[in-house]
DNA sequence: TATGCTCAAGTAAAGCTTTACATGAACCTT
DNA sequence: AAGGTTCATGTAAAGCTTTACTTGAGCATA
């Protein structure tokens, strides 16, 4: 079913069903009221394909991010997919699970679909990546915690500074000894900017870097428990506190400590960075670095379009900034430890 | 830059661009030599808008869900992503956001884009989108909880039976008074199968059904704890256990629980149905039905893809069964409750 | 009545690709 | 040497839409 079967069945020409569809120009009242009888019998709709190619524009953004299923990613898309869809464009998803093979098919993919613009949640960004990237010849905006590259505008959040906050407030609690769970930075990924904050604390702070003191793990919250396991059997001293990258790791940390005998926060107390909606409700509730997801999802998308309409965002590089949210799995450093 | 540009700088026809690129035709060794090299330079990639006009063949599915951000949700659409991806398929996500006119919208767009298929996590269900789904003409598959309908192949998980046993288990140990933190259900939806579950257990077992112990709410973590509030601030006897039927309800109810001097679960057991990994490493772990959800997610896209090509699948419909996890938030009633 | 204008609808091109069919060169066979 | 194969590449159609331009009817004006 076609434009030309519709021409046919109306006994008009696809010029006048065309004028119809997309009401772009005058068609005498009982013509139209014919057509869009046989429109509403056929269910025909317009071959979107055909119309992108000939106009040139696909009204399809390219979402490039690691991992849907982490919550925080959830939330940032959220806030994208409303500003998108609101705005008449639709999502192509690439979710590459971690996989950097992945997101070089998927930037061809990107190329060969001929989106109009691409929001890239960056995770391991090399040569080989940012060439791919340039010869898109589009509009990208770069979303989430690795740095500003390309050239490109961005939205990220203040991921170093949130860390280096959070270890002021646990220091400011009288901690000294805080554990870091955190994971590889042989990429530049979320990770590598909260590690870097944790030590500027402890630097300013006057603390020593202990090396027994990070633990290297992953995103999963297996990860937290076995990290936190080898921080508390640790041979040499125990933290008082532990500061997690992110919150997986923290609710498992949490978990780990409660299940072995320790009081949260009383023997130890647990922070990381991001706020996805269950560390106010899990018990005890987590204390966190809090960005706001929606809004750094609305703007990149906001920023997306601006860039594709040529409109030049004002402000080429947001940083998002966090909010400190004390809750209960924080407290002073008991002086006397279990 | 199209094909056209590409032929005029090496100095040969279209067709034989085309052949190089799709390997789909001996070139003679210089000539495809000099092709290539110029790709490589140029960064060319076909359109597959035209690529596909032609074919009638988008290699797109159509994905249509209704929160992303749901732990389970997310987890099967991993599933899914994974084999679309690995045979060549691509995805249009809609994340309707539990938005019913966004359902109608998005079909139109699938029907535009002209996607080979559609995986339709339903939500609410009426007569509107059962007729918008039968003008697309293309095959559907149905994934999730509600029931089968449509005619279309479907991957469901056993909500009902899930529940009805996870509530039989919480009578076996000792359970009579059982709270229920369930959602409307004037749609079918993933809570309606659930509640039926619970009732369909209180009924065998002889246990009287108690409105007051039915709390109605959303998905959300408030809902968790509001309800959770309800039920233990109930004038007429307190509950022993709590049955959520879903995995964010258990946590909000476990934490206003632990919060407000209730000890979970000597005092009182919570358990749900959903088993995101969170469930497990968060103290106390909490008893569920697990599903699952990734091979939920690679079924349902192998139905899709056997439904494409033209092989209907062997079954039509595949339950996938609970698996009951005992963990730490459930245990025998106590016969002097505190 | 002849000219010109407006209106409603039609014609055809462009957008880019794949592929069936066509072409011409080179080689082989008898 | 004539005819037949094979090989390497070119030509052109089809897929479906939007839209600039064209057409012809009907009417108004001088």
């Amino acid at each position: 079913m076609n434009i030309k079967d519709v021409a046919h069945m109306a006994g008009v020409s696809i010029a006048t069903i065309s004028r119809v569809i997309n009401n772009s120009a005058y068609v005498s009242p009982d013509v139209k009221a014919k057509i869009e009888q046989i429109l509403e019998e056929t269910g025909y709709r317009p071959n979107a394909l055909a119309k992108e190619l000939l106009r040139k524009k696909t009204n399809t953004i390219g979402v490039m991010l690691p991992r849907i299923d982490l919550g925080t990613f959830a939330a940032i898309f959220d806030g994208i997919s409303e500003v998108l869809t609101k705005n008449g464009y639709n999502i192509l998803l690439a979710n590459t699970r971690d996989q950097k093979e992945e997101e070089l098919r998927y930037l061809k993919l990107f190329h060969e679909k001929r989106v109009d613009g691409v929001l890239y949640f960056a995770t391991g960004v090399d040569e080989e990546h940012v060439r791919s990237i340039a010869k898109l010849q589009i509009p990208v905006v770069i979303v989430g915690q690795a740095g500003a590259f390309l050239n490109c505008p961005s939205v990220r959040l203040d991921s170093f500074e949130g860390s280096r906050a959070m270890v002021d407030y646990l220091v400011s609690l009288g901690h000294r000894r805080i554990g870091c769970l955190s994971v590889p930075d042989h990429d530049i990924n979320i990770g590598t900017l909260r590690k870097e904050g944790y030590c500027a604390s402890l630097k300013e702070n006057g603390i020593p870097f202990d090396p027994l003191l990070v633990i290297t793990g992953d995103f999963e919250y297996i990860s937290g428990e076995l990290g936190t396991k080898a921080l508390m059997e640790n041979p040499g001293q125990k933290p008082s506190a532990i500061f997690c990258i992110t919150d997986r790791l923290a609710i498992a940390a949490a978990g780990w400590l409660l299940r072995n005998g320790y009081r949260v926060p009383e023997d130890v107390s647990v922070a990381c960075i991001d706020d996805p909606a269950i560390l106010s409700f899990c018990h005890p509730s987590i204390t966190t670095m809090s960005y706001d997801y929606l809004m750094t999802g609305t703007l990149s998308g906001q920023m997306i379009i601006d860039c594709i309409d040529g409109k030049m965002p004002v402000q080429g590089d947001v940083v998002m900034p966090g909010a400190l949210q004390v809750r209960e799995s924080t407290s002073i450093k008991n002086s006397s430890p279990r």
